[in-house]
DNA sequence: GCGTATAGGGATAAAATTCACCCTATGCAA
DNA sequence: TTGCATAGGGTGAATTTTATCCCTATACGC
């Protein structure tokens, strides 16, 4: 069992709120389900720089934080579906803002100091 | 000089926020200073759980990506005192968003599922 | 039978990030 | 003289986070 070293800052609303969407592909998984992606092969797809199990741990972790609810349908080959929750539905204005902000900058990124170089 | 060996996600807005604001402090020092906070000591007793080392870090980031300004006074002791620029000022929206959704949790943290245990 | 698709997990390696410690330099106060 | 405050940097270790690889299980089509 993995046990933890440094305290989160948990004592300002900002560690609070990146203790819950500070994972990589947090943000945009959550983007992703508002947009209509369900499916965990969906996601897969719709982020191929992410490892497959990345992904399903992120899942994991966002339904255990009560962000997600995970539907599982059971047929065979499996189905499930993702499903923001009235507390995940609560971040959107937010990761909405987050994923604007940033889109500003895709077609222009000479406009971001030092970023150029990195692209 | 470290190199890195995994490409960052830079394709969507969301990566590309992340990449400006994803530093564990960073989201915390721009608040901060938008909230009158300028001078480096003052950050870091803000942020008293934060490295001395780690604040300047990210401060120096921050000035590189076009986020703040930093004046130099040439006096002794020496005086730096930190700004937001323009493109600084344009995060506050969602900045303060991100604030403002963990600040409901912070005294309600069993609202948070999952989260109750960690604290 | 074999390959594909579905969804997920365990174990370990690799990478990225952060921490801790030591160093510079100057002026002021006790 | 010693201690404190100011601001910053270099280095290597510790910690956290991601990535990689291999495993389960079932139905379908060829």
């Amino acid at each position: 069992m993995y046990e933890r070293k440094i305290p989160k800052n948990l004592d300002c609303g900002m560690g609070m709120t990146m203790e819950i969407i500070g994972g990589k592909w947090k943000p945009c998984l959550i983007l992703n389900i508002h947009n209509g992606a369900k499916r965990p092969s969906e996601l897969q797809r719709l982020n191929p720089l992410a490892s497959r199990r990345v992904l399903t741990v992120q899942l994991k972790e966002l339904e255990e934080h009560g962000i997600i609810n995970r539907v599982v349908y059971p047929v065979l080959p499996p189905k499930v579906e993702y499903f923001l929750t009235d507390l995940g539905k609560s971040l959107l204005p937010m990761i909405l803002l987050m994923d604007e902000w940033g889109a500003q900058y895709l077609s222009k990124p000479e406009e971001l100091p030092k970023l150029k170089k990195v692209i």
